[in-house]
DNA sequence: ATGCCCCACCCAGTGGGA
């Protein structure tokens, strides 16, 4: 099986890509975050062409997840248990059973900047995420992946430097991501396709993606059982190339049987 | 060259992204 994730920044701008990217890369299940469009004005026919089934979690402008199958999407769970609002509820996740996997599509909170309101938002919806897997993991096997906002250590971002006072860094954020591993949870690390670094997103201002200045912050985390079944992941920076990409490049996991 | 910000709102400039 092939799996995948990918932070599209809107579903809509990015479809030619994304059809693309899906009839190439041919993943059997495709996690997408910021698709930016209700469930009603999702591209499903375009991807159901290419023989996907589609679980959408929308609100219009903002936010947005969605699960692509060509596997089945069975028992699809908008949100979880618990998740806060600010106030009130945002599309940041969706999980379905996909061939036995319960695939788990996350957008976490950005922050914006430590002492804001969202930064304390993001803080409680890790924790409460965290909370929400437990179960998850008890029951079978699971992924969780998508856009953490959350660069796990300093190796994951171009330069810690530049960094310092920011989100995405903070011990905070990191523990709660640590927090989320604890519960019984590989980091899948991709491996890059050029430098040192799996990045996974660069601004798209000044050249950052052209100088290699990322961030590691789309992450795979996989309970034991789809972990010890990895046989390849790679990011796929040749989807940030060319015209009108997303500031995000996929990641492309393969499992063994 | 991979090549120097983009998205949705809806037509203009604004808020959000990380």
């Amino acid at each position: 099986m092939r799996f995948a994730t990918w932070n599209v920044n809107s579903v809509k701008a990015r479809l030619p890509r994304l059809l693309e990217w899906l009839d190439t890369t041919k993943p059997d299940v495709l996690c997408l975050q910021e698709t930016k469009v209700a469930a009603d004005g999702f591209p499903s026919d375009e991807v159901g062409e290419l023989g996907y089934g589609v679980a959408a979690y929308g609100q219009g402008r903002w936010n947005g997840v969605a699960i692509l199958s060509r596997v089945g999407l069975d028992d699809v769970r908008r949100g979880f248990p618990g998740e806060p609002g600010y106030p009130d509820p945002e599309a940041r996740a969706i999980g379905a059973v996909c061939d036995g996997i319960r695939f788990i599509s996350v957008y976490v909170p950005n922050g914006r900047t430590p002492d804001d309101p969202h930064y304390e938002y993001k803080l409680r919806w890790l924790a409460a995420l965290r909370d929400a897997l437990v179960p998850e993991v008890a029951a079978g096997p699971v992924v969780v992946t998508g856009d953490y906002n959350v660069a796990p250590t300093d190796d994951d971002v171009w330069d810690p430097a530049v960094f310092i006072g920011s989100t995405h860094v903070t011990p905070p954020e990191r523990a709660a991501l640590a927090a989320i591993r604890d519960v019984g949870l590989t980091d899948v690390v991709a491996r890059p396709l050029k430098g040192d670094h799996p990045f996974t997103y660069w601004d798209y201002r000044a050249g950052m993606f052209h100088q290699n200045k990322g961030m590691r912050i789309d992450l795979v985390y996989a309970s034991p059982a789809v972990a010890g079944r990895v046989t390849d992941a790679v990011v796929d920076r040749e989807a940030r190339k060319g015209k009108g990409p997303s500031d995000h490049a996929p990641i492309v996991v393969d499992l063994g049987d």
